[in-house]
DNA sequence: TACAATGTTGCATTGAATGCAAAAATGCAA
DNA sequence: TTGCATTTTTGCATTCAATGCAACATTGTA
C-alpha cells in the first residue's frame, strides 16, 4: 500500500500508475469543489471524473478533507528544514523572520493557494485549516526550543513566540487574499514582520507603566 | 422550534421539559464522551440513554459536536461584554488583560472545563477548538476596534494584538492543564501576563537589533 | 371541549467511511 | 513466454451521521 521499497530501483510501472491515479484524483476534487462547492461534491463524482471506482478513492486519500490539505503537509516541513538552516548563535525573533519569509515566498505559487477562498466559506475546512496552523505552531516551537538546546525553562517562552508569530503568519495571510495585485510577496513580508516587530514592541512598553 | 416568545409569560410546562430534555441529552453525552471516548459513542447510544429518540437528537443539537461545544459560546459573549465594561481611555493592553482575566476567573469551574483532554485526544474535536479559539479572536479583534472609534488603520493592529492575546490564552490553557494543582486562577492569569507582555518587550527590543 | 401550535417520533434516504474478499494488474524468475 | 507471488483495484455489505417528511402526541388557549 504504502511505499516499500525493498528493492531500490527507478520508479516502476507501478508506482507511476499509482502517482499518476493520485494525481488524477486530487485534480478531479479541486476542480468540483471550486466549482460546485466542497459539501456538494461528493466522493461519487470524483471517482467518476477521475475514473477509478468509489472503493479506490480511500486507498488514496483517507477522507474527503484530506483532499484539499495533502499538500500543506509539505509547507511544515520546509519551514522546519529552514529554521534548521539558520546559524546557531543567531536571535530567535531574526531566525523566525528570516525561515518564514524564505518558506513564505518559496511556496507563494503553489496549487492551492487558490483554495483560500473556498476554505474560507466551508465551515469544517475552515476548522480543519485551523487545526493544520496549531500543528505548524507545535512544530515550530519545537524546532526553535531545538536550537536552545532544549533548556525546558525555555520552552513557554518558545511556545509563547511561535503562537505570536503564527498568529501573525495567520493574519497576514488574510490581508494577502485582500492585497492589491502588484504586491511582491518579498516587500509583503518584510512589511509585516516589521510592523509585528514594532507592535510588540509598543505592546510591551504600554505592559510595563500599565499600574 | 427555537425559543418563538409571542407571549412573554414565564416558563411554561413545555418550555421546562424541552429544557430538561436538553439537560438529559447533554448530560448523557457528556458522561458517555468521557467514558468511551467521543467516536465510540453513537447518537443512538446517547439517546437511549437520554431516554429519547435518535431523530429527536437533532432537534436539539445540530450535530454530535455540538454537544461539546454548546457550553462554551457563552464565553466569548461574556468576554466581549467584559471588555465594553473596561473605561474607554484606558490602553488596550489593559484592556485585554483585565477583561481577560475577570471573564476567565468566573468561568472556571464551569463545566466543560474538564473536556480539555478529551478534545485533546479527539482529532475532530481539536479542529472545532480551534475554530473557536478563531471566532473568539475575531470578535476580540472587534471589540478592541470598537474602542478606537473604529478607525480602519487600526484594524491590522487590533487584529494582531487579538491573535497574540488569544495565543497567550490557548497557550496558557494548556499549561494550566498541568499545572500544580495548588494554583489559584488569579495568580495563575497574573504570572501569564505578566511573563507575556515581559516577552513582547524582549521580542520586540531584539528585532530592534535585528538587521 | 375543541382547536391551533408546538414537540416528538418513525421511516426513508443520502453520503462518508470501513472491512473483506474476489478479481485484475504488475513484477519477477525460470 | 509462462507461471507465480505481490500489490492494486474493485464490488459488496455494513455502520453511522445527518436530513426531510409526515404521522402522532402534547400542550396552551379560546
Amino acid at each position: 500500500m504504502a511505499e516499500n521499497k525493498r528493492t531500490e530501483t527507478t520508479e516502476g510501472r507501478r508506482e507511476r500508475k499509482r502517482r499518476q491515479t493520485r494525481e488524477r484524483i486530487e485534480q478531479a476534487a479541486m476542480t468540483l469543489f471550486l466549482q460546485r462547492g466542497f459539501d456538494a461534491t461528493t466522493i461519487e463524482d470524483i471517482t467518476e471524473a477521475a475514473d477509478v471506482s468509489k472503493r479506490s478513492f480511500f486507498d488514496y486519500f483517507p477522507s474527503k478533507e484530506e483532499v484539499v490539505f495533502a499538500w500543506q503537509d509539505s509547507f511544515a516541513d520546509r519551514l522546519m528544514a529552514a529554521i534548521a538552516a539558520r546559524p546557531a548563535p543567531e536571535s530567535s525573533v531574526v531566525t523566525v523572520e528570516a525561515a518564514i519569509t524564505a518558506t513564505v515566498i518559496a511556496s507563494v505559487d503553489e496549487p492551492g493557494l487558490a483554495l483560500g477562498e473556498l476554505i474560507h466559506r466551508t465551515p469544517v475546512l475552515k476548522a480543519r485549516d485551523q487545526l493544520k496552523y496549531a500543528k505548524l505552531e507545535q512544530k515550530l516551537a519545537e524546532a526553535l526550543l531545538l536550537r536552545k538546546g532544549g533548556d525546558p525553562l525555555e520552552r513557554p517562552r518558545m511556545r509563547v513566540l511561535a503562537a505570536i508569530v503564527i498568529g501573525a503568519l495567520r493574519v497576514g495571510a488574510e490581508l494577502w487574499q485582500q492585497r492589491p495585485p502588484s504586491t511582491s510577496p518579498q516587500d509583503f513580508a518584510r512589511e509585516i514582520f516589521t510592523d509585528l516587530w514594532k507592535m510588540l514592541a509598543e505592546f510591551g512598553d504600554e505592559a510595563k507603566t500599565r499600574r
